[in-house]
DNA sequence: CATGAAGCGTTATCTTATTACATCCGGGTT
DNA sequence: AACCCGGATGTAATAAGATAACGCTTCATG
């Protein structure tokens, strides 16, 4: 597994982009294969929405598209195919911004730290682990047994810092 | 100031709560003072509201005691109190929970980690400072700035660990 | 007291999310 | 083939959270 500020600093700088989402995308699909689920095509079309750009999308914006597309018009389609991809990995939850992002890399750390990006809205997932840690430690102190840890920062990414994204 | 780990196992344990919402409110009337802002009724009534209790209150749940008191019963009564309180370092705004909650200490560090005891729904402050520390060094080696940063923990505290809270 | 800024209240509207229920589809059973 | 089942999909309706726009009142200040 690559170092995660490799991976930071790839989500935000000019790449391949088609490469990157082909990728996750096929990646996904062995994943569920594996655990029998099913990739149905509004599932497979909300991911690969999601998979188009770096950014996190509301889900009324994943759901305009996929209305445009054919799919059904009603918030539950799209909360739907969200909630199954989040409960398989292959899609984030960002609380900061009710929306959703596609996971990059699931597997690995799957409750990482969210860098955030205010000038291109990129989304980076960091390694949570230590900062979980971190956590974890100060809070056992006090007698807080730590579960679910919700960690997004916002910020300027190097690319934006560097000049602006375009 | 006392160690964040006290803060912490105050919070959660039984503890003579009058005392400690009044002194916030003590506290928080001279902030104001000082920086030259009202303490108007509603925001003074919103404030003791939230330190009613330990827990976190959604808007809506504030809008619903500040009509019962006589006061607006429309969302902006509610929203532009908080939005005053949590720009003046009173209240903080919990985005995993769509809730605001007294600051019990402000002024100390007012980027704190959030604990959220998912039995007894009290939320204690617990020091960010270390924790942000990693979050931005991780970010810092994949070239991102970290300006503002949400840490929001879900867990058992060690008082409904022990058998619950009543 | 005049004046302007801040505060409070209202209506209306917008965004986000969930509940409830009907229908469809694929696979296995008789 | 006819039957049954669970999961997936679609719809309508509604709940929950948040903001925009506007007018009246209050209050510090000169
Ligand atoms: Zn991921
Ligand atoms: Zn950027
Ligand atoms: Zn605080
Ligand atoms: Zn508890």
């Amino acid at each position: 597994m690559p170092e995660s500020s490799d991976h930071i600093a790839a989500t935000f700088a000019p790449h391949d982009h088609q490469e990157c989402a082909r990728r996750a995308l096929d990646e996904a699909a062995a994943r569920l294969a594996e655990q029998g689920a099913r990739l149905t095509p509004v599932r497979r079309r909300t991911l690969e929405i999601l998979l188009e750009s770096h950014r996190a999308l509301g889900a009324y914006e994943v759901l305009d598209r996929l209305a445009a597309e054919g799919f059904g018009r009603q918030p539950p389609v799209a909360y739907r195919a969200l909630e199954f991809l989040v409960g398989h990995g292959l899609v984030h939850r960002l609380q900061r911004l009710n929306a959703f992002t596609a996971c990059l890399h699931p597997g690995d750390d799957h409750h990482p730290a969210f860098l955030i990006c205010r000038s291109c809205d990129k989304v980076a997932e960091a390694a949570g682990v230590p900062i979980r840690d971190a956590l974890s430690e100060i809070a056992g102190k006090g007698g807080f047994r730590v579960e679910r840890a919700t960690i997004e920062a916002v910020g300027l990414c190097a690319t934006c810092a560097a000049g602006g994204p375009a």
